[in-house]
DNA sequence: GATGAATGAGTTTTCATTCAT
DNA sequence: AATGAATGAAAACTCATTCAT
């Protein structure tokens, strides 16, 4: 039982730095942000975060794995099994897009921006997150679009494709676009009507 | 006479530290990278570099234009009205997957990871880049789906849907995907039939 | 009773504590210890050696002091008075040269690095080893030499050479000359000898 | 010419800070110096050193060296041949006794704390100092006392034991020894009388 | 204009010590 | 008496920027 109590409060800790460190990463980025930022953030010592952390970068994947639990946690996958393309699409895009409303954004800001430069929040990224998403989408998405005549190589690039989609209007709403902020919620019906039927024949 | 000369001269410094800024930030990123290794890579005091520019991040911003500049000269936009709409959206999406190729690629890296943070370098960004290309592209492209039966606020929507295809396929190509590296040349093709049809009629 | 069963509590903590301290200090030198080393070789809390000593240094000193007791019951001195001469030399070298063989020579490393640079340490290693160690010595010293027609003042300036012979051998060995630790058993007898006949008369 | 310039303005700045850390390091001990000492006492900024020496612990081999230069400098070794016996154990006897008077002293004090404890540095000491001393003397010193009747292993321990002596009685006189002080110029005369005669026969 | 030595503020990290439980 | 989390001072080292030559 004490035990357990420890535990809780040293994950207590932990998650009180981590949302301090969260909060002033947001505010003024990684390199910029120092330790006693994230100390006076949190109301504590300086040396008490290396307490639980054991660098400044372990911090931000500590942010990045908090992020990805709660994402999959809030939104569990459903058996895509159970849907039928249309559905499916809309699912593969609308998750991410709600996913990170809110704090998270923030927090994509500054894992976005540390993605091409450190090589282990890559790997995370990689393994973590792209990896199994790809992988469990793969094996539906190929089979249903094969009946419609699309080959697996072409379907697995048009996965990767939708799959950018999502992130680059992500990134074109953290740069600040004002079409994108208004017109948010519309985005996955729009998008996965596109998908499906492209823009539409030939008027000729 | 002499003047231009100068000048002449002034413009040549300049890109020759531009230059080797950029080979130093593709290869160890923007914070790693001292002013010392720019200056030992270009085979100049420290100091001269400051003659040329104001600060470190001037660099940044520096490479930046050059770097927008070289696209455009290299590629120029053709007048819209000369292209029919599959012709528009294949090179809509062709110019920048190809202009980044080589080494561009590495420095779009760098420009990526100081995007979410540097708060100068996201304005030139957003109206250099964005805003112009979307202008441009925009009174072409809704008149043109208009006729598709797609209303103009949806357009303007789908025109960023697009532009994001493209910057989140580059982003997951700079993450490492390796499909996408195999494959990059199909993706214009490809991704151009996907947007006019779509994924094609339900099979039943 | 429990008064004294109290303080052999006490003092079996403070024999552990200075055991394990003595285990690190050899192993990473005095410096490069820290006070977490030391509980965790000792299996006990950090703020528990602060029960027991007053600061890192008090550690050291307790080792010296735990050192010096350890040696002179071990090698009890025998009154000089029943020597001759030459059994008093040899003992007088042989006593720290083979008092220190064993774990203490990485202690006497220790201390000997703290030596020149601790005002305290240095004290207690003059009026607990040096001083007393002379002062006893010099007495049968001055008086047995001073029948082989050798002044006093004299007398206790070669006792401090022999003295300082014996330190430099150790020190030498320490540093890891490999011809001493070869022949580290010889050294009692060859070094009596010379001391006593000298290199020998002239050949001619 | 200029280059020499140069050349001689960077030497005479690291004299200037050797120098610098020489007195601070001989006052407080090696550790309980800061690079801001140093700096404060040569009348230039913290990084400066750094560009001159990589690291702290360089400037204390930097301090090594240079004693070792002057002291070579100041005391070129006689080919031994030129002497008999007793004039080489004299003189064996007298350098480093004589070499380390003034400020040495206190350098030398530094660096025997360091060497129990710092790896480089006792490499440096073993190869540039003890090495080269008793490779040069320990042919002479065996050849000359086998006509004494001496087999050559015991003539190189008998070596160690007086190189020993010499450092032994430093180290002492270090610890503050008061007789040693008081009649330190007596003990060339006195050991090399010791060493060739002994105590002395038996008065019986 | 070019140089590069000097600067010193700023950063991460360590660790002896304290003290509430 | 034992604990070990919290503390925060301290320290080595870096590097963008300046400026005298």
């Amino acid at each position: 039982m004490t035990d357990t109590l420890q535990q809780q409060l040293i994950i207590a800790r932990k998650e009180q730095i981590l949302a301090a460190a969260a909060v002033v990463f947001a505010a003024k980025g990684f390199h910029a942000t120092t330790i006693r930022d994230i100390a006076r953030q949190a109301g504590i010592a300086d040396g008490t975060i290396y307490n639980y952390f054991g660098s400044k970068t372990a911090l931000l994947t500590g942010i990045f794995e908090q992020m990805r639990e709660r994402v999959l946690r809030q939104n569990p996958l459903p058996a895509p099994e159970t849907l039928d393309l249309p559905a499916f699409i809309r699912l593969f895009i609308q998750q991410p897009l709600l996913a990170l409303r809110g704090d998270n954004f923030a927090l994509f800001r500054i894992i976005l921006a540390e993605l091409p430069v450190n090589e282990e929040l890559r790997t995370l990224y990689h393994t973590q997150i792209m990896q199994p998403t790809l992988h469990l989408a793969e094996a539906y998405f190929t089979a249903q679009v094969a009946q419609r005549g699309i080959a697996p190589e072409d379907a697995r690039l048009i996965l990767r494709a939708i799959a950018g989609m999502v992130q680059g209007l992500l990134l074109q709403y953290i740069l600040g676009d004002e079409l994108l902020t208004e017109q948010w919620e519309q985005l996955p019906e729009l998008l996965s009507g596109l998908l499906l039927h492209g823009l539409g024949p030939d008027p000729d």
